[in-house]
DNA sequence: ATACCAGTTTATAATGATTCTAAAGTATTT
DNA sequence: AAATACTTTAGAATCATTATAAACTGGTAT
């Protein structure tokens, strides 16, 4: 587990105070090589089980909600009950199984640039979003 | 404005009784050349407009959920606090003006086909949507 | 026509994720 | 150490959507 002093760190160069719970939160969420998906409810239950703490559901979504705003996460345009957030906040896109509520990558090498050749005069293009949905054969 | 017979037919044919709700929202999401992009409270307005008749909530949301399976109506995937709903059931895909709430249609040859080359074993894709996310320049 | 039945509509209540509130707590600055 | 500004928290509020169950209606058989 990395320690507390690089998330310590991490959070002061973003103008966030180190707080306990928003130090416990960075570990259960980017103390992995591997990035994952999780929703609210998901993440709750993490801190449950890897941190042995309770923290109160407004301040993981406010703690999600400011990762999300400094650019440590990213949230998932899917619809669903849930929304979904992304630890890894490169550009990709993903597959969703609307059975088992499951999020997969799709690396770069997954999926061919996507070219918008239409403009809206005045507007710009934040991001490219693709959602390939799938379901059992 | 399409006559009755019209829409009855088209219920008649999907299973669905052709009560007067569901003529009266047929006609209002139909009856234009034009296909365009709804949330449930857009559409009650609609009917309320439109159409000089109060049709409950509970049965806007019944028939919208019957129309959308029997695959009349799509549901856009967007990470917003209502469903919206699309008229034209081709493929295509979005952009998503995030500030204005508004969908555009992205015509067929506004994107190239999007080509996946994952595969998950036991799966199949059932959709590919593309959300281009928009804001001012 | 009439009566019946399954499918529909409806008002209202329930649900559930998310946001708000405002009081108590804590990090940082003076 | 005191002051200040930011955070956390429990609980209430919000809001879209879904569930409930009673009244209603279209279609069919009599």
């Amino acid at each position: 587990m990395l320690s507390s002093p690089e998330y310590i760190e991490k959070l002061r160069k973003s103008g966030l105070r180190p707080t306990k719970q928003r130090i416990k939160i960075c570990q259960v969420l980017f103390d992995t090589k591997k990035t994952f998906h999780f929703t609210i409810s998901d993440l709750v239950k993490l801190i449950e089980t890897k941190a042995n703490e309770k923290i109160s559901l407004a301040t993981v979504y406010n703690t999600i909600h400011a990762f999300e705003k400094k650019g440590y996460l990213k949230e998932i345009s899917i619809n669903s009950s849930q929304t979904y957030f992304d630890t890894n906040t490169t550009n990709h896109h993903h597959f969703f199984d609307e059975k088992q509520k499951e999020l997969i990558d799709l690396e770069d090498i997954d999926v061919d640039p996507v070219k918008i050749k239409k403009t809206i005069p005045g507007k710009k293009i934040k991001s490219v979003e693709v959602l390939v949905k799938i379901d059992s054969e």
